[in-house]
DNA sequence: GACTTTAACGAACGATCGTTCTATAAAGCG
DNA sequence: CGCTTTATAGAACGATCGTTCGTTAAAGTC
Protein backbone atom coordinates (compact mmCIF):
# COMPACT_ATOMS: atom_id res chain seq x y z
CA UNK A 1 0.00 0.00 0.00
CA UNK A 2 1.21 2.92 -1.29
CA UNK A 3 1.65 6.44 1.30
CA UNK A 4 -1.21 7.50 -0.80
CA UNK A 5 -3.37 5.01 0.23
CA UNK A 6 -2.08 4.70 3.83
CA UNK A 7 -3.09 8.23 4.68
CA UNK A 8 -6.37 8.51 3.03
CA UNK A 9 -6.76 5.58 5.68
CA UNK A 10 -6.26 7.26 8.48
CA UNK A 11 -8.48 10.33 7.16
CA UNK A 12 -11.30 7.64 6.54
CA UNK A 13 -10.94 5.99 9.78
CA UNK A 14 -11.27 9.31 11.65
CA UNK A 15 -13.96 10.63 9.37
CA UNK A 16 -15.80 7.64 10.13
CA UNK A 17 -16.03 7.95 13.94
CA UNK A 18 -15.86 11.70 13.45
CA UNK A 19 -19.17 10.79 11.40
CA UNK A 20 -20.89 8.69 13.62
CA UNK A 21 -21.15 11.11 16.50
CA UNK A 22 -22.25 14.07 14.51
CA UNK A 23 -23.76 12.69 11.49
CA UNK A 24 -21.49 12.41 7.79
CA UNK A 25 -24.00 15.78 6.67
CA UNK A 26 -22.14 17.89 9.16
CA UNK A 27 -18.10 15.98 8.76
CA UNK A 28 -15.99 19.66 8.09
CA UNK A 29 -12.57 19.81 5.60
CA UNK A 30 -11.67 21.50 8.61
CA UNK A 31 -11.90 19.84 11.30
CA UNK A 32 -11.09 16.73 9.65
CA UNK A 33 -7.14 18.04 8.99
CA UNK A 34 -6.89 19.22 12.20
CA UNK A 35 -7.78 15.59 14.10
CA UNK A 36 -5.42 14.33 11.73
CA UNK A 37 -2.76 16.88 12.01
CA UNK A 38 -2.79 17.35 8.13
CA UNK A 39 -3.37 20.65 6.16
CA UNK A 40 -6.69 21.23 4.72
CA UNK A 41 -5.69 21.26 1.34
CA UNK A 42 -3.43 18.38 1.95
CA UNK A 43 -6.51 16.21 3.24
CA UNK A 44 -8.73 17.37 0.59
CA UNK A 45 -6.29 16.19 -2.28
CA UNK A 46 -7.10 12.86 -0.94
CA UNK A 47 -10.97 13.16 -2.23
CA UNK A 48 -11.21 16.05 -4.56
CA UNK A 49 -14.66 17.20 -2.83
CA UNK A 50 -16.43 17.59 0.47
CA UNK A 51 -19.14 15.32 -1.58
CA UNK A 52 -16.68 12.22 -2.47
CA UNK A 53 -15.53 12.03 1.45
CA UNK A 54 -18.86 11.34 2.12
CA UNK A 55 -19.59 8.66 -0.31
CA UNK A 56 -15.96 6.87 0.95
CA UNK A 57 -16.96 7.39 4.63
CA UNK A 58 -20.51 5.81 3.70
CA UNK A 59 -18.96 3.30 1.62
CA UNK A 60 -16.21 2.61 4.62
CA UNK A 61 -19.27 1.60 6.85
CA UNK A 62 -20.43 -0.53 4.46
CA UNK A 63 -17.14 -2.86 4.00
CA UNK A 64 -17.13 -2.27 8.66
CA UNK A 65 -20.43 -3.95 8.77
CA UNK A 66 -19.95 -6.49 5.91
CA UNK A 67 -16.63 -7.62 8.29
CA UNK A 68 -18.07 -7.00 11.66
CA UNK A 69 -21.96 -8.43 11.02
CA UNK A 70 -22.21 -10.70 8.21
CA UNK A 71 -19.06 -12.39 7.87
CA UNK A 72 -18.94 -13.60 11.20
CA UNK A 73 -22.43 -15.19 10.97
CA UNK A 74 -21.67 -16.91 7.86
CA UNK A 75 -19.99 -19.32 10.31
CA UNK A 76 -22.99 -20.40 11.73
CA UNK A 77 -25.64 -23.12 10.25
CA UNK A 78 -27.43 -21.80 7.63
CA UNK A 79 -31.12 -21.09 8.86
CA UNK A 80 -32.19 -19.93 11.95
CA UNK A 81 -28.78 -20.17 13.86
CA UNK A 82 -27.16 -17.86 11.30
CA UNK A 83 -30.06 -15.30 11.15
CA UNK A 84 -29.76 -15.19 15.07
CA UNK A 85 -26.45 -14.53 14.84
CA UNK A 86 -26.70 -11.97 12.67
CA UNK A 87 -29.19 -10.18 14.35
CA UNK A 88 -26.82 -10.20 17.86
CA UNK A 89 -23.99 -9.16 15.47
CA UNK A 90 -25.82 -6.26 14.40
CA UNK A 91 -27.06 -5.54 17.75
CA UNK A 92 -23.91 -4.65 19.26
CA UNK A 93 -21.77 -4.01 16.07
CA UNK A 94 -21.33 -0.15 16.69
CA UNK A 95 -19.69 -1.46 19.99
CA UNK A 96 -17.12 -4.02 18.27
CA UNK A 97 -15.85 -1.65 15.88
CA UNK A 98 -15.54 0.96 18.25
CA UNK A 99 -17.85 3.33 16.75
CA UNK A 100 -18.86 5.66 19.33
CA UNK A 101 -21.65 7.68 18.11
CA UNK A 102 -23.96 5.20 16.37
CA UNK A 103 -24.34 3.55 12.99
CA UNK A 104 -23.48 5.99 10.41
CA UNK A 105 -25.36 4.39 7.37
CA UNK A 106 -28.57 4.38 9.81
CA UNK A 107 -28.15 8.11 11.04
CA UNK A 108 -27.13 9.02 7.51
CA UNK A 109 -30.84 7.08 6.43
CA UNK A 110 -32.30 9.53 8.83
CA UNK A 111 -30.76 12.62 7.57
CA UNK A 112 -30.66 12.12 3.90
CA UNK A 113 -34.08 10.56 3.12
CA UNK A 114 -35.63 13.90 1.94
CA UNK A 115 -32.19 15.42 0.07
CA UNK A 116 -31.80 13.83 -3.20
CA UNK A 117 -28.38 12.82 -4.38
CA UNK A 118 -25.74 10.48 -4.57
CA UNK A 119 -25.46 10.09 -0.87
CA UNK A 120 -28.91 9.55 -0.17
CA UNK A 121 -28.58 7.03 -3.51
CA UNK A 122 -25.29 5.39 -1.12
CA UNK A 123 -26.97 5.16 1.84
CA UNK A 124 -30.29 3.61 -0.18
CA UNK A 125 -28.11 1.05 -1.64
CA UNK A 126 -26.59 -0.25 1.64
CA UNK A 127 -30.12 -0.48 2.98
CA UNK A 128 -31.70 -2.43 0.18
CA UNK A 129 -28.12 -4.40 0.57
CA UNK A 130 -28.59 -5.18 3.92
CA UNK A 131 -32.26 -6.00 3.43
CA UNK A 132 -31.34 -8.38 0.49
CA UNK A 133 -28.79 -9.76 3.32
CA UNK A 134 -31.43 -10.32 5.72
CA UNK A 135 -33.73 -11.44 3.58
CA UNK A 136 -31.55 -14.65 1.89
CA UNK A 137 -30.79 -15.83 5.65
CA UNK A 138 -34.88 -15.93 6.48
CA UNK A 139 -35.08 -17.44 3.18
CA UNK A 140 -32.36 -20.13 4.51
CA UNK A 141 -34.68 -20.87 7.56
CA UNK A 142 -37.14 -21.48 5.54
CA UNK A 143 -35.75 -23.73 3.24
CA UNK A 144 -34.00 -25.29 6.33
CA UNK A 145 -37.46 -25.94 7.94
CA UNK A 146 -37.16 -23.48 11.05
CA UNK A 147 -39.84 -21.53 9.55
CA UNK A 148 -42.57 -22.07 8.10
CA UNK A 149 -43.02 -22.42 4.28
CA UNK A 150 -45.41 -19.42 4.00
CA UNK A 151 -43.28 -17.69 5.33
CA UNK A 152 -43.57 -13.63 4.36
CA UNK A 153 -39.92 -13.38 4.04
CA UNK A 154 -39.80 -9.27 3.37
CA UNK A 155 -42.61 -9.25 6.24
CA UNK A 156 -40.18 -10.68 8.38
CA UNK A 157 -37.02 -8.45 7.05
CA UNK A 158 -39.33 -5.35 7.86
CA UNK A 159 -39.86 -6.36 11.79
CA UNK A 160 -36.65 -7.10 11.95
CA UNK A 161 -35.17 -3.77 10.77
CA UNK A 162 -37.94 -2.54 13.36
CA UNK A 163 -36.34 -4.18 15.92
CA UNK A 164 -32.54 -2.77 15.41
CA UNK A 165 -34.19 0.53 15.39
CA UNK A 166 -35.62 0.69 18.58
CA UNK A 167 -32.79 -1.14 20.19
CA UNK A 168 -30.67 1.80 19.31
CA UNK A 169 -33.11 4.56 20.22
CA UNK A 170 -33.31 2.99 23.34
CA UNK A 171 -29.94 2.38 23.90
CA UNK A 172 -28.81 5.57 22.99
CA UNK A 173 -31.32 7.84 23.69
CA UNK A 174 -33.20 6.27 26.72
CA UNK A 175 -30.50 4.97 28.22
CA UNK A 176 -32.48 1.99 28.81
CA UNK A 177 -30.22 -1.06 30.28
CA UNK A 178 -33.08 -3.53 28.75
CA UNK A 179 -32.58 -2.77 25.48
CA UNK A 180 -31.11 -5.57 24.41
CA UNK A 181 -33.47 -7.84 26.52
CA UNK A 182 -36.70 -6.46 24.82
CA UNK A 183 -34.94 -6.95 21.14
CA UNK A 184 -34.22 -10.67 21.99
CA UNK A 185 -37.67 -11.02 23.57
CA UNK A 186 -38.99 -9.34 20.15
CA UNK A 187 -37.21 -11.55 18.06
CA UNK A 188 -38.09 -14.49 19.84
CA UNK A 189 -41.78 -13.53 19.47
CA UNK A 190 -41.06 -13.29 15.73
CA UNK A 191 -39.67 -16.53 15.39
CA UNK A 192 -42.47 -18.24 17.51
CA UNK A 193 -45.12 -17.04 15.41
CA UNK A 194 -43.30 -17.99 12.53
CA UNK A 195 -42.08 -21.28 13.19
CA UNK A 196 -43.32 -24.41 11.62
CA UNK A 197 -46.31 -25.69 13.52
CA UNK A 198 -45.44 -29.08 15.66
CA UNK A 199 -47.51 -32.04 15.60
CA UNK A 200 -48.95 -31.82 18.74
CA UNK A 201 -51.85 -29.61 19.33
CA UNK B 1 -51.61 37.42 19.67
CA UNK B 2 -49.30 40.68 19.75
CA UNK B 3 -47.00 41.45 16.13
CA UNK B 4 -43.99 39.90 17.93
CA UNK B 5 -45.92 36.55 18.46
CA UNK B 6 -47.31 36.07 15.21
CA UNK B 7 -44.13 36.93 12.83
CA UNK B 8 -42.70 34.18 15.40
CA UNK B 9 -44.78 31.65 14.37
CA UNK B 10 -44.67 32.69 11.21
CA UNK B 11 -40.54 31.65 11.57
CA UNK B 12 -41.52 28.76 13.25
CA UNK B 13 -43.83 27.31 10.72
CA UNK B 14 -41.55 28.21 8.11
CA UNK B 15 -38.50 26.24 10.30
CA UNK B 16 -40.61 23.43 11.25
CA UNK B 17 -40.92 22.16 7.58
CA UNK B 18 -37.60 23.15 6.75
CA UNK B 19 -36.10 21.27 9.70
CA UNK B 20 -37.71 18.02 8.41
CA UNK B 21 -35.77 18.34 5.58
CA UNK B 22 -32.67 18.85 6.44
CA UNK B 23 -32.68 18.55 9.96
CA UNK B 24 -32.34 20.56 13.08
CA UNK B 25 -28.90 20.88 13.33
CA UNK B 26 -28.55 22.15 9.46
CA UNK B 27 -31.00 24.98 10.03
CA UNK B 28 -29.15 28.14 9.45
CA UNK B 29 -30.27 31.53 10.32
CA UNK B 30 -29.85 33.11 6.91
CA UNK B 31 -31.11 30.27 5.19
CA UNK B 32 -34.85 31.12 7.38
CA UNK B 33 -34.37 34.83 7.30
CA UNK B 34 -34.30 34.63 3.23
CA UNK B 35 -37.55 31.96 3.00
CA UNK B 36 -39.15 34.46 5.25
CA UNK B 37 -38.34 38.07 4.10
CA UNK B 38 -36.68 38.96 7.02
CA UNK B 39 -33.41 40.17 7.96
CA UNK B 40 -31.10 37.84 9.76
CA UNK B 41 -31.48 40.23 12.62
CA UNK B 42 -34.59 40.80 13.09
CA UNK B 43 -35.30 37.12 12.71
CA UNK B 44 -32.49 36.56 15.30
CA UNK B 45 -33.88 39.02 17.19
CA UNK B 46 -37.01 36.59 17.77
CA UNK B 47 -35.10 33.68 19.45
CA UNK B 48 -31.38 35.33 21.06
CA UNK B 49 -29.58 32.24 19.84
CA UNK B 50 -29.49 29.49 17.12
CA UNK B 51 -29.90 27.22 19.81
CA UNK B 52 -32.88 28.42 21.18
CA UNK B 53 -34.44 28.78 17.69
CA UNK B 54 -33.92 24.83 17.47
CA UNK B 55 -35.74 24.58 20.90
CA UNK B 56 -38.91 26.45 19.73
CA UNK B 57 -38.41 24.21 16.63
CA UNK B 58 -38.37 21.10 18.87
CA UNK B 59 -41.00 22.28 21.00
CA UNK B 60 -43.46 23.00 17.88
CA UNK B 61 -42.73 19.60 16.93
CA UNK B 62 -44.25 18.05 20.06
CA UNK B 63 -47.22 20.42 20.17
CA UNK B 64 -48.21 19.66 16.59
CA UNK B 65 -47.75 15.62 17.07
CA UNK B 66 -49.94 16.06 20.06
CA UNK B 67 -52.18 17.86 17.80
CA UNK B 68 -52.21 15.23 15.42
CA UNK B 69 -51.64 12.25 16.88
CA UNK B 70 -52.59 11.41 20.52
CA UNK B 71 -55.92 14.28 20.69
CA UNK B 72 -57.88 12.74 17.65
CA UNK B 73 -57.22 9.57 19.29
CA UNK B 74 -58.37 10.10 22.46
CA UNK B 75 -61.89 10.34 21.36
CA UNK B 76 -61.92 6.67 20.07
CA UNK B 77 -63.09 4.26 23.05
CA UNK B 78 -60.56 3.77 25.53
CA UNK B 79 -58.48 0.34 24.68
CA UNK B 80 -57.61 -1.59 22.06
CA UNK B 81 -59.35 1.28 19.52
CA UNK B 82 -57.67 4.10 20.92
CA UNK B 83 -54.04 2.26 20.62
CA UNK B 84 -54.95 1.21 17.50
CA UNK B 85 -56.28 5.10 16.42
CA UNK B 86 -53.10 6.44 18.01
CA UNK B 87 -50.47 4.12 16.21
CA UNK B 88 -52.85 5.08 12.59
CA UNK B 89 -52.52 8.83 13.21
CA UNK B 90 -48.93 8.16 14.02
CA UNK B 91 -47.83 6.74 10.89
CA UNK B 92 -49.38 9.35 9.10
CA UNK B 93 -48.81 12.30 10.93
CA UNK B 94 -46.16 13.55 8.61
CA UNK B 95 -48.47 13.77 6.00
CA UNK B 96 -51.34 15.04 7.74
CA UNK B 97 -49.65 18.20 9.21
CA UNK B 98 -47.61 18.31 6.11
CA UNK B 99 -44.24 17.69 6.98
CA UNK B 100 -42.23 17.86 3.68
CA UNK B 101 -39.64 15.62 5.10
CA UNK B 102 -40.10 13.44 7.93
CA UNK B 103 -40.60 13.54 11.48
CA UNK B 104 -38.75 16.46 13.54
CA UNK B 105 -37.74 14.87 16.50
CA UNK B 106 -37.22 11.30 14.82
CA UNK B 107 -34.75 12.35 13.13
CA UNK B 108 -33.13 14.68 15.44
CA UNK B 109 -32.91 11.42 17.81
CA UNK B 110 -30.49 9.74 15.62
CA UNK B 111 -28.65 13.45 14.95
CA UNK B 112 -27.90 14.15 18.70
CA UNK B 113 -27.76 10.72 20.38
CA UNK B 114 -24.46 12.22 20.93
CA UNK B 115 -24.04 15.11 21.47
CA UNK B 116 -25.06 16.03 24.95
CA UNK B 117 -26.54 19.73 25.65
CA UNK B 118 -30.04 21.09 25.49
CA UNK B 119 -31.39 19.95 21.92
CA UNK B 120 -30.51 16.17 22.90
CA UNK B 121 -32.05 16.63 26.34
CA UNK B 122 -35.04 17.63 24.37
CA UNK B 123 -35.53 15.21 22.26
CA UNK B 124 -34.97 12.86 24.86
CA UNK B 125 -37.67 14.73 26.64
CA UNK B 126 -40.49 14.34 23.60
CA UNK B 127 -38.89 10.52 23.26
CA UNK B 128 -39.92 9.70 26.77
CA UNK B 129 -43.58 11.88 26.87
CA UNK B 130 -44.28 9.53 23.69
CA UNK B 131 -44.17 6.30 25.52
CA UNK B 132 -45.38 7.72 28.15
CA UNK B 133 -48.48 8.40 26.29
CA UNK B 134 -48.18 4.75 24.09
CA UNK B 135 -47.96 3.30 27.66
CA UNK B 136 -50.73 4.58 29.13
CA UNK B 137 -52.90 3.33 26.16
CA UNK B 138 -51.78 -0.26 26.73
CA UNK B 139 -52.21 0.09 29.81
CA UNK B 140 -56.11 0.83 29.79
CA UNK B 141 -56.14 -1.44 27.18
CA UNK B 142 -55.01 -4.13 29.55
CA UNK B 143 -57.77 -2.46 31.91
CA UNK B 144 -60.51 -2.87 29.54
CA UNK B 145 -59.77 -6.88 28.98
CA UNK B 146 -58.43 -6.41 25.24
CA UNK B 147 -54.90 -7.55 25.95
CA UNK B 148 -53.70 -10.12 28.47
CA UNK B 149 -53.32 -8.85 31.92
CA UNK B 150 -49.28 -10.35 31.93
CA UNK B 151 -48.64 -8.19 28.93
CA UNK B 152 -44.91 -6.38 29.18
CA UNK B 153 -46.31 -3.33 28.48
CA UNK B 154 -42.44 -1.67 27.92
CA UNK B 155 -42.30 -4.54 25.87
CA UNK B 156 -44.97 -3.32 23.43
CA UNK B 157 -44.20 -0.04 23.45
CA UNK B 158 -40.74 -1.02 22.15
CA UNK B 159 -42.23 -2.69 19.67
CA UNK B 160 -44.57 -0.04 18.44
CA UNK B 161 -41.73 2.22 18.22
CA UNK B 162 -39.82 -0.30 15.61
CA UNK B 163 -42.88 -0.83 13.78
CA UNK B 164 -42.78 3.25 13.41
CA UNK B 165 -39.37 3.47 12.46
CA UNK B 166 -39.35 0.77 10.44
CA UNK B 167 -42.34 1.92 8.18
CA UNK B 168 -40.86 5.28 8.17
CA UNK B 169 -37.46 3.94 6.75
CA UNK B 170 -39.25 2.01 4.37
CA UNK B 171 -41.28 4.46 3.13
CA UNK B 172 -39.21 7.48 3.01
CA UNK B 173 -35.63 5.62 1.88
CA UNK B 174 -36.78 2.99 0.06
CA UNK B 175 -40.27 3.94 -1.66
CA UNK B 176 -41.95 0.35 -0.39
CA UNK B 177 -45.41 1.27 -0.57
CA UNK B 178 -46.53 -1.91 1.15
CA UNK B 179 -44.98 0.12 4.28
CA UNK B 180 -48.43 0.83 5.44
CA UNK B 181 -49.94 -2.53 4.88
CA UNK B 182 -46.17 -4.72 6.89
CA UNK B 183 -46.79 -1.98 9.82
CA UNK B 184 -50.65 -3.15 10.05
CA UNK B 185 -49.63 -6.44 9.65
CA UNK B 186 -46.88 -6.39 12.53
CA UNK B 187 -49.49 -4.69 15.01
CA UNK B 188 -51.83 -7.29 14.61
CA UNK B 189 -49.60 -9.97 15.10
CA UNK B 190 -48.66 -8.23 18.63
CA UNK B 191 -51.98 -7.58 19.18
CA UNK B 192 -52.98 -11.21 18.51
CA UNK B 193 -49.86 -12.68 20.97
CA UNK B 194 -51.10 -10.55 23.46
CA UNK B 195 -54.52 -11.18 23.28
CA UNK B 196 -56.07 -12.50 25.77
CA UNK B 197 -57.10 -16.33 24.71
CA UNK B 198 -60.08 -17.11 23.59
CA UNK B 199 -62.09 -19.52 25.86
CA UNK B 200 -62.21 -21.86 23.08
CA UNK B 201 -59.04 -24.33 22.55
C1' DG C 1 -52.31 62.47 19.27
C1' DA C 2 -48.06 62.15 22.33
C1' DC C 3 -45.20 58.81 24.42
C1' DT C 4 -43.18 54.37 25.27
C1' DT C 5 -42.25 50.06 23.97
C1' DT C 6 -41.16 46.73 20.71
C1' DA C 7 -40.10 44.94 16.18
C1' DA C 8 -37.28 45.06 12.21
C1' DC C 9 -33.37 46.53 9.49
C1' DG C 10 -28.57 47.20 7.56
C1' DA C 11 -23.92 47.01 8.30
C1' DA C 12 -20.27 44.93 10.15
C1' DC C 13 -17.61 41.40 13.04
C1' DG C 14 -14.55 37.34 13.37
C1' DA C 15 -14.87 32.54 12.38
C1' DT C 16 -15.35 28.79 9.51
C1' DC C 17 -16.87 26.76 5.32
C1' DG C 18 -15.27 24.19 0.69
C1' DT C 19 -12.18 24.98 -2.83
C1' DT C 20 -8.18 26.58 -5.86
C1' DC C 21 -3.50 27.59 -6.83
C1' DT C 22 1.41 27.49 -6.41
C1' DA C 23 5.40 25.76 -4.26
C1' DT C 24 8.02 22.37 -1.71
C1' DA C 25 9.07 18.01 0.18
C1' DA C 26 8.77 13.13 0.05
C1' DA C 27 8.21 8.68 -2.19
C1' DG C 28 8.78 5.54 -5.91
C1' DC C 29 11.59 3.92 -9.63
C1' DG C 30 15.34 3.19 -13.11
C1' DC D 1 22.36 8.15 -7.55
C1' DG D 2 19.15 11.11 -10.63
C1' DC D 3 14.57 11.65 -12.24
C1' DT D 4 9.58 11.53 -12.21
C1' DT D 5 5.63 11.16 -9.81
C1' DT D 6 2.98 11.89 -5.94
C1' DA D 7 1.86 13.75 -1.49
C1' DT D 8 1.54 17.64 1.55
C1' DA D 9 1.75 22.48 2.96
C1' DG D 10 0.55 27.38 2.88
C1' DA D 11 -1.86 31.24 1.47
C1' DA D 12 -5.73 33.08 -0.33
C1' DC D 13 -10.58 33.08 -2.41
C1' DG D 14 -15.57 34.19 -1.98
C1' DA D 15 -19.39 32.49 0.62
C1' DT D 16 -21.79 31.67 4.61
C1' DC D 17 -21.98 31.06 9.47
C1' DG D 18 -23.95 33.05 14.23
C1' DT D 19 -23.89 37.21 16.55
C1' DT D 20 -23.62 42.33 17.96
C1' DC D 21 -24.67 47.13 17.49
C1' DG D 22 -26.94 51.36 16.49
C1' DT D 23 -30.81 53.20 14.13
C1' DT D 24 -35.34 53.57 12.19
C1' DA D 25 -40.18 52.30 11.75
C1' DA D 26 -44.09 50.34 13.61
C1' DA D 27 -47.26 48.85 17.36
C1' DG D 28 -49.20 49.39 21.70
C1' DT D 29 -50.77 52.45 25.55
C1' DC D 30 -52.65 56.35 28.00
Amino acid sequence: MGKGEQTRQVILDEAFSLASCIGVGALSIGVLAERTHMSKSGLFAHFGSKEELQLAVLRESQARFGEAVVRPALREPRGLPRLRAMLANWLDWTRAVNLPGGCVINAAAAEFDDQPGPLRDEVRKALIALRDTLGEAVARAVAEGHLRSDTDIEQLVFEITGIYQATQQSRRMLNDPDAGRRASAAFERLVRDYAVPTEKE
